[in-house]
DNA sequence: GTAAACCGTGCAGGTGTCCTGCATGGTATG
DNA sequence: CATACCATGCAGGACACCTGCACGGTTTAC
């Protein structure tokens, strides 16, 4: 089960570092489109490569879309969610509503302004 | 974020082996307990220390409700979802009806019989 | 032609989590 | 004292994941 199940291998994909941030990071600005380096200044400390693989593993899950404006000077690289990464919002929301519910104290995350629990 | 946010938290959580099913060999037994030894002979392969520890992890989640019969004999250990428990599994079968509507051929998983689809 | 702006990728290396397998222990009855 | 049940401890290894740094490719402007 573990390696095959999709089911198991969507929620195994969400934890990986950065993720879940990009995923939000993208459905704040819906509507219009992210750029390469928008990402990288919005996501403190996050490195050009991980960004980089991380887009590229959501555009295999066929939650994030791009597209590449070769016209432009220089390059511009845009990056929107799908249809389908909108409503993989919903399940994380899903998830926070479960964490609220049930943790102790009520608060889903320790950090200040924390950006899955603004969601 | 990634240490502290108790959604984080929850997701990884869920993608530790065995939990899954853990917790839906319990949601399916839901109405009666289950008990230590049952577990691992539903669980085909599963060791008794991995069971061991998942099933503590989950209690400290407030997932599982563990009950203790000390005048029986053998000593009965008895396991139940509790409220919370419950819950997550509607949460799990979010995330599974996100998989099938948006992975391409709506299989979400490879294995016959897979218990999370079955879901 | 060379610098600048943007978008990435490759490699080396380290860290840490997680799993396996096996042995062990504790308790209470018959 | 053997048996049935419920676990736990330790050693070892595998693997995924992350970091950091360097490099590369493209097109325009000067």
């Amino acid at each position: 089960m573990q390696d095959t199940c999709t089911v198991y291998q969507t929620v195994k994909y969400l934890t990986k570092k950065w993720t879940l941030l990009i995923i939000l990071e993208l459905y704040k600005g819906q509507g219009y489109t992210r750029r390469f380096s928008e990402l990288r200044n919005a996501l403190d400390g996050i490195t050009p490569k991980v960004l980089s693989e991380r887009l590229r593993e959501l555009e295999d899950e066929g939650i994030v879309c791009r597209n590449v404006d070769a016209t432009a000077f220089p390059v511009r690289t845009e990056y929107t969610l799908t249809e389908s990464g909108l409503e993989i919002v919903s399940v994380i929301r899903g998830i926070k509503h479960w964490a609220l519910k049930w943790k102790i104290d009520n608060i889903p995350c320790g950090e200040q302004d924390c950006k899955v629990c603004v969601l």
